[in-house]
DNA sequence: GTGAAAGCGCTAACAC
DNA sequence: GTGTTAGCGCTTTCAC
């Protein structure tokens, strides 16, 4: 009835009320630490009885604990930021936190990030960092105290727990898969060179075109429709021949399958086009996308988990499996 | 080169160099009260100096101030997280959010959310709540503390402030263009019932078919492929006399688009088909689908910014236009 | 304009 | 097992 009810009950009221001490009453709501089970039973229904609901700002200060988890995307530019894929990355980790009081910031850092890492080593409010595409580069100059809670999805390090499709299995599977069919003339559309991930592909790509006796064909492309288009541009100049092309990434394939379809190529009967990450509207193409499907949610998720619960230590770097998913364009 | 050294510094530190007190120190930091301009430059000099980088969770603390964003996206279930249009805007979010040293959760609310609600108002980690999807109920059930620091994206309230697209001009814009060229009988796929923004594109197409004399055929649809074509399955039986199908999302068009074709019905010679939202590959598709684009980005980040920044009041209800884009199937 | 001092609400040594 | 106590680092009245 007086002004006090209006206060939110803190950990002290319920500590009255339940007739133990401050820290008691802290104890058993945290759960660990001895208290007596008929203690914390007494301070569980003062703190139900009060409606009282922890302040996770003052947990933060007297743990040291930081509230957020950043999402550092290392890229050429800012523009990085706009690829879908960050999309559902964010939007995973940003769901899996959330139960544990922790938000999810999401920051550009260029290809060269010593600064901007350095800036984030001492923000007290960092509570862990996902990087997205680091080198190992970048991954050793990490200053200690972020390094220990850094997590990557990419490369790894023996201490920075790294989470990734295994794309070059996923992508020699593909290649398996476009022989199978017969093709014997497969160009490759790589990713942009600064993108560690891409050396993997590339080399699978090589070793396996190499060991069937067939010519070895690589062109860069980027992330985007127009590269995609250039590729194709480039590979019916240069090597006119080709009778598959294997794409890094879907949206490359995409502007590769329409700008062969400009220049009368017919897909697949005579150059085949496959992709990889099997983005929402693969299969909606036409001829619809042969690609390889990603578990991109639960590899953010895991990532995310790995960072809010550091004692839960699993395998390193842990490696997720990248499933063909035949269509229409092979 | 004491063991002090290695204790990160302090706003008393700086205050010691400084030469001040405290909280002349902290005044001086935050940019605001008075300080003497003499005073203000000693202390950001001993800042400089010694490295000092404020704490934001004591900051957090001491202002009562919530250090995230949690985004509440209303739906039957959980999965409507999946849906790209989230991934969107939480990253939207998160980028706007991390230089305030804010981060963003990303939370399912059952279509009631009372409880839900109610948990979030008593949760003082909560710097702001911004709604996707709320019908006017919910926000009317918001409990004082947390309304004061929503926004939505769809129906807002005078006192919520709403950004959302102007989807009613922006549905009107595309039934003019079908009518321009030609349809007159055109259906919609109007989307689920529980969302409250259909209303109003529904109530647009109604209005101007009956001004124009014209049939009116609303099919309620959903948000993926299936519906699509279920939708498409609808309207063949029910109206095979349809001559343009306007559909309220593009994923829904796309899957009237492809059971069109699988019936052996031509696009858009006998039938034309719009979506709306301009998904990344909406323009992909075969034929390339005619659309509307609205600037999602920036929408999420100036909701965003209203949730950071409250007292820089804006007009309300923020409507941003959409934009008719002429691609193929009309 | 500046300083003293009282919080913000919780945690974690340490002593009993 | 439980309580005492000293922080965590910053902000903000309120005097002067």
């Amino acid at each position: 009835m007086t002004g006090a009810d209006l206060r939110r009950p803190t950990i002290e009221d319920v500590a009255r009320v339940a007739e133990v001490s401050r820290s008691t009453a802290s104890r058993a709501m945290a759960g660990y630490g001895h208290v007596a089970p008929l203690t914390r039973e007494r301070v569980l229904a003062a703190a139900q009885r009060l409606g009282y609901r922890t302040n996770p700002l003052a947990q933060a200060l007297a743990r040291g604990l930081g509230h957020r988890v950043v999402v550092g995307v290392i890229g050429p530019d800012a523009s990085v930021l706009a690829d879908p894929f960050i999309g559902r990355v964010t939007s995973g980790v940003a769901r899996v936190c959330d139960p544990a009081g922790v938000g999810v910031a999401l920051r550009w850092l260029p290809l060269r990030p010593h600064s901007a890492l350095a800036a984030l080593a001492d923000d007290r409010s960092v509570r862990g960092l996902m990087l997205l595409n680091p080198t190992r580069g970048v991954l050793s100059s990490l200053p200690d105290w972020l390094r220990s809670r850094t997590c990557s999805i990419g490369v790894g390090a023996p201490d920075v727990p790294s989470f990734d499709v295994d794309n070059t299995a996923g992508v020699d599977a593909i290649l398996r898969h476009l022989h199978d069919r017969g093709r014997r003339a497969v160009a490759m559309v790589a990713g942009p060179a600064w993108l560690p991930c891409t050396s993997g592909p590339v080399r699978a790509y090589r070793l396996r075109t190499e060991a069937a006796g067939l010519p070895v064909r690589v062109v860069r492309g980027g992330f985007d429709l127009p590269d995609g288009r250039r590729a194709a541009d480039h590979l019916l100049r240069q090597w006119p021949e080709t009778d598959a092309v294997l794409a890094c990434c879907d949206v490359t394939a995409l502007g590769v399958l329409t700008r062969l379809r400009e220049h009368g190529v017919a897909v697949p009967d005579d150059v085949a086009v496959t992709g990889f990450d099997d983005i929402p509207f693969a299969g909606l193409s036409t001829p619809a996308l042969t690609t390889s499907t990603n578990p991109t949610h639960q590899i953010a998720e895991d990532a995310a988990r790995a960072l809010l619960y550091p004692s839960v230590r699993k395998p390193n770097p842990r490696r997720y499996p990248s499933h063909l998913v035949v269509r229409q364009t092979s």
